[in-house]
DNA sequence: AACTATATTTTGAATTATCAAAAGGATGTG
DNA sequence: CACATCCTTTTGATAATTCAAAATATAGTT
């Protein structure tokens, strides 16, 4: 049976993998993503393996099955268009739906998501940007750079912002770091650690190396 | 830590204890109503007194303390509150929300819940004609009676549903024995075991005394 | 009061998910 | 190559929830 303990594993090594793709993910950084120590790790990716979910190498790490993938993409769905929903339909704040999502994403039937998804038009990104796979387990892959890739001068369209603590979301959506503003990078100076850039042709916001990576913009020629 | 089973239970406890009021609900109808084995209920009990939510006397049966009250009618106001969502905002059919509520009435966290009623505009009743309690645990108790109460020619208002069966709940929304539906009884046949209704000053529908039990209706003068 | 039927509790075991701590491998440095 | 360090796995325990079956208590009937 698929437990949402089992559904959280597999999203995070999901999500875990795609940080260093092709490679095995090492149990070790998968016991840390799951805040659980590392023998929890390896005891739950036993029974995951004996599912088939993910491929186990004692030893070296672990590895989705296509099964395991496809249940990934699904929590996922469920995950993000909850967070559309929360914030579209119920009006609550863009910094406060992951944590509600990561309870409810194990609760929602496939029947009241396909609602929720008409009611919202089948959104494709989620409030945070992130692409929100189809229920058939498609998901749009981006080629997106962090804004301490960019040069000055270039200007774009802030894509998606990743993070998902609270106090951050409050902070970049105060200054106006959102999906869909336009943006332009004026100086990077890689000695001070930081990125300014100006927003909507308006406003200047200068940041730190850490900030400015979780603020992922779209490559286009600039 | 309150488990969403320990959630199920106290709501089954409270919800038996409205059958047989003041009485001590019994092992065996708490187990029956849980479907569970008697070893298995009367083991969670225990758990249950010892985190003061219910007054266990052993060989008699079991009653709600007032903190247990609280939290019995807290679970159904989220079940209720979203039975009501689910119909009125994502448009499912009434017959399938019990299930769904089911579930997710120990996912929501009480921000969504609040918002949800805000937006269905603090609803009284859910789709079925139960009472939503209120944020502070207040619920309407209203005398109801079943159809086979009634005298021929009392008129009155349909004001519950009382079953929760997909099956049960479809046969009387095909026939319009819907909450608020106006109703005069024709005719009670007791070797018959049979009720004759009319709705709404038109359709003439015979139900057997099973199902008249489930209708019920606000005793009004008539 | 004795017997029978029914209800309740106890006992023992299984499952899932977790931790702590011990043990075992792998890797890099001198 | 030997050692120290880091990572991973194993082992033993715990908590929550459940079942099956045995043991016990209660109530009703004769």
């Amino acid at each position: 049976m698929i437990t949402s303990t089992i559904e959280n594993y597999i999203k995070q090594i999901y999500l875990q993998q795609q940080e260093n793709k092709s490679k095995l993910l090492p149990m070790g950084r998968l016991a840390a993503a799951m805040h659980v120590v590392p023998g929890t790790a390896t005891a739950m990716v036993k029974t995951l393996a004996d599912s088939g979910l993910v491929e186990y190498e004692p030893r070296s790490g672990i590895r989705l099955t296509h099964g395991g993938e496809q249940l990934a993409l699904h929590v996922l769905r469920r995950h993000r268009v909850l967070e559309s929903f929360l914030v579209e339909v119920l009006g609550l704040d863009w910094s406060e739906v992951h944590e509600e999502a990561e309870t409810l994403e194990h609760a929602v039937s496939d029947k009241v998501l396909e609602r929720m998804d008409l009611l919202l038009n089948r959104p494709q990104f989620d409030p945070h940007g992130d692409p929100i796979p189809t229920a058939k387990g498609q998901i749009k892959k981006i080629r997106l750079v962090p804004l301490t890739d960019l040069k000055p001068g270039h200007a774009t369209i802030i894509a998606r912002v990743a993070d998902q603590d609270p106090a951050f979301l409050q902070f970049a959506e105060k200054n106006g770091l959102l999906p869909g503003v336009a943006l332009t990078l004026i100086e990077r100076d890689e000695q001070a650690d930081s990125v300014q850039v100006r927003l909507q042709e308006k406003i200047t916001v200068t940041l730190g190396g850490k900030a400015a990576e979780k603020i992922l913009v779209r490559m286009a020629t600039g």
